[in-house]
DNA sequence: TGACTCGGCCGAAACGTTTAGAATAACGTC
DNA sequence: GACGTTATTCTAAACGTTTCGGCCGAGTCA
């Protein structure tokens, strides 16, 4: 900006003007600094301009799993609305590694985003300081943290396991296993109510030793079907917490020699592109990926554009059950 | 920082000192200044430290597509090297969108990124001036951008294509219909070429008719399946591109009322982790792909580390043919 | 003609670091 | 006791912006 200034024969303070358009700068100078800008090749240094403004005009994500197609697609949705908006985005995935989470955080932090989105991975005491003195805006997705107020766009977990339990318990499923997320997540405790609370509608006593849990990955959810199977009485239908699981479940009911649905129905949370055109077709419970995405960045841009002034705002989402053909009706009769 | 020095009683000089560990501190001050660090608080402002140093410790990653699972687990590998490395991640994702890009490229010099990893989504000639002129270390993955000269890791594609449809060609299929990925893309030529070598290595006749191009998304490939289908002979067997492209191939034999395998057989380029339980199991080309992105990740990390001598090393991995159930022996006499 | 206003432009002080070079103190050596 | 050496600390100048206050000259009005 100086050499610019220098050429044009005129002030940094003048360039900085016409750069930014704040003041008005008469038409001839203009001219000219934009000619020499040309000539230069000059484009303003970020970092110079982010340490004196106080803003960056980044902001933070980090999500529990990238690998996993839910929070790929929830990423990509807030990608485009940030963009847009013409923030960056700095991702960090840790492994459901609530320890490299908080490293996250901290380098994001350090890295003064003006902003955070995170879906928070298991072990919540701890992240729940670094948060709540990040002093930035802050919103949750897909988990919530108890205690820490926040804005935090999530899905009605409880209402959507129901559900799903619910069409699994009507086609007469009595023993349903659940291979469950555990239970430091937000999403692992609903989603677990949500099973119970089919169960206590329909009149059928919740057995502890019929849910297994695991992280949300799959290597955990094959270990939990596997022993889940291995019950003299085995569940006559399974319940996968996410779509990672899901895959550990099928996996295992194969290597038990079992086939789906013909010896075992299947149902699971989250949805795939694929699971209308490969058997079996997958009865999934389909989340708003995309609703979500933009919702938490939309809460973050308002926060970001200085509406300081409301309390922390919760959006919930309504999740929706899509019956393939992974579910049979139950044939034999159930002894509880 | 000043508010510790003046905590301290000491100048910033020494409180960078200690901060940075550069030169030598008496103990006694040392402990002085580490109690005021944290009785104040103090977290140093990286943006500064930037500035000064020229240096922003972040690197960008531009890939066409975090939505698709090869993407996606590239995208893990690299961040997993880069974070042991103490750099930060900044993430884009055109949607295979080159001018999309372009802007995500410019976002990512603009904000002063030490290096640059980018996934080069179509339309090279206007992406390869702005690489060569970034001034930052880049490397390519996946896809190359031709007459650019720039550390690339990528796939041999030409070979892994043509051991695929090798492998069709084996089962003694003779019309084997492609759905290409778009020309302008290295990756879209190459495997077109190892479908081509294929074919005349076995002596059959290349039908331009047979090939029908796509953008690497579901959409297109479902709309060139649909055409393929359509042929008075249609094909005996479809290759597919990549991963998301062979989800629609799958819907489009769906809706036309045909089956997979039985009416016709299906491989494609990407491995599935739920590829083995779910029918048909695809036969696919597998790519090395936490591989591709920690090799990547190193070369960068090598410029980054200053061995600016070298020339551009092109790194080519192999893929692996896994070969399941979706592809049969053709039974009919085919005359082309 | 003089006072006042106002649009355009500039000078210079920040923002929070790093670092070269100067200053100081402590100490051993001759 | 003067002097060189070494270890420690400090002063101050950067890094490239933004922005506040001031200055200048031209137009307006009495």
């Amino acid at each position: 900006m100086l050499d610019v200034a220098e050429a044009a024969r005129v002030s940094v303070a003048t360039v900085s003007a016409v750069v930014n358009g704040t003041v008005s700068v008469s038409p001839q100078l203009r001219e000219r600094i934009e000619a020499a800008i040309q000539a230069i090749g000059y484009k303003r240094n970020t970092i110079a301009r982010s340490l004196k403004l106080g803003k960056t005009r980044t902001i933070g994500l980090t999500v529990a799993d990238i690998t996993n197609p839910f929070f790929t697609d929830v990423v990509s949705a807030i990608q485009g609305v940030l963009h847009e908006a013409g923030y960056a985005v700095m991702l960090c995935s840790n492994d459901e590694d609530a320890a490299a989470q908080l490293e996250h955080v901290s380098l994001l932090l350090d890295r003064m985003v003006d902003g955070l989105i995170v879906a928070p991975a298991g072990d919540e005491v701890k992240l729940k300081p670094v948060l709540q003195s990040a002093g930035v805006p802050i919103v949750l997705i897909d988990r919530v943290c108890d205690g820490v107020d926040l804005d935090a766009v999530i899905l009605d977990n409880r209402r959507a396991a129901c559900d799903a339990v619910t069409y699994l318990l009507d086609l007469a499923h009595r023993r349903i296993g659940y291979v469950s997320g555990p239970l430091d997540t937000s999403t692992g405790r609903e989603r677990l109510q949500g099973y119970r609370d089919a169960l206590e509608a329909a009149g059928v006593p919740y057995r502890q030793e019929l849910v297994r849990f695991g992280n949300f990955r799959e290597a955990d959810a094959y270990q939990a079907t596997m022993e889940l199977l291995a019950f003299p009485e085995r569940p006559t239908a399974l319940f996968a917490a996410n779509n990672l699981m899901v895959i550990g479940v099928m996996k295992a009911i194969r290597d038990f020699g079992l086939s789906c649905p013909d010896d075992i129905s299947v149902a699971c949370f989250d949805d795939f592109p694929w699971a209308d055109v490969f058997q079996p077709q997958l009865t999934t419970v389909a989340q708003p990926v995309r609703a979500i995405g933009e919702n938490a960045a939309k809460l973050l841009l308002e926060r970001l554009g200085g509406s300081e002034a409301h309390f922390p705002r919760h959006l919930s989402l309504q999740g929706r059950l899509v019956i393939r053909n992974s579910c049979r009706p139950c044939l034999v009769h159930n002894v509880l």
